[in-house]
DNA sequence: TCAAGGATCCGCT
DNA sequence: GCGGATCCTTGAA
């Protein structure tokens, strides 16, 4: 697993050193790994686009506790997002997970976007639903886990997973640092995705981390 | 461009 | 405690 230590530093060093890194789940329902290509920062109380802004509700109290940990939270009603805390306990500071390459466990992905897309849209049809599964199960590996709420359904995580311990080599989800031989990956930096309403500085600032060149990052590619 | 969808949070009583 | 705007999204039009 991933040292605590590490997602105890600056949320930008953090985030910028995990891109690449593996989330592995591996329990009862199979093994499934990916490997992280785009992350978002979310830093202390005054970041105007933080969950952290209205200080420590029951929503958000995990992050404001010690680093490694998983903040899951839904969003519009029907998407949860997962997040590595960073930071001492007592700062309250997150990595959103924006998109993750799946890398092994492709078919339970497929099962567990299926699975949520259906049950968590009542206006859906039989024939609807039919239609969601066929598409879903088309989709092309490099987009199954790209974007917030699919990279946390594909791995079958809702907000039940909040508190769970990232850093543990015993816990069903949990992250692993790149392999020695794989190649480090090179890192762009972009504005955050969809938090205009924080306005400006925060809404400037360059807190997203994508790798470069990998399909799987989700939403506008970086300016060069 | 727009609706789906419901928890969350504010501001007020 | 209640009403109402908001929201770290997604996929189809």
């Amino acid at each position: 697993a991933i040292d605590r230590a590490l997602l105890a530093g600056p949320t930008l060093d953090v985030g910028r050193a995990l891109i690449g890194a593996r989330l592995i789940r591996e329990d009862a329902t199979g093994r499934r790994v990916g490997r992280i290509v785009e992350l978002e920062a979310y830093i202390g109380r005054d970041d105007r686009a933080s969950h952290a802004r209205f200080g420590e509700t029951t929503r958000n109290r995990v992050m404001f506790g010690p680093p490694g940990r998983a903040y899951v939270y839904r969003v519009y009603g029907m998407h949860d997002c997962l997040n590595l805390v960073t930071e001492p306990d007592g700062t309250p500071a997150a990595l959103l997970v924006r998109a993750i390459e799946p890398l092994e466990g492709i078919e339970l992905m497929r099962l567990d976007r299926i699975a949520r897309s259906t049950t968590r849209r009542r206006s859906l049809t039989d024939a609807g639903a039919g239609a969601e599964a066929e598409r879903i199960a088309r989709l092309p590996r490099e987009r199954l886990a790209s974007g917030p709420g699919s990279a946390a359904a594909a791995f079958g995580i809702d907000t039940a997973w909040t508190g769970m311990d990232l850093c543990d080599a015993t816990s069903p989800l949990r992250l692993e640092p790149l392999p020695q031989d794989v190649a480090s990956p090179t890192v762009d930096t972009t504005p955050r995705v969809g938090i205009g309403y924080a306005g400006d500085p925060w809404a400037a600032h360059l807190w997203r981390f994508i790798e470069r060149g990998r399909p799987s990052v989700s939403g506008p590619a970086a300016g060069r």
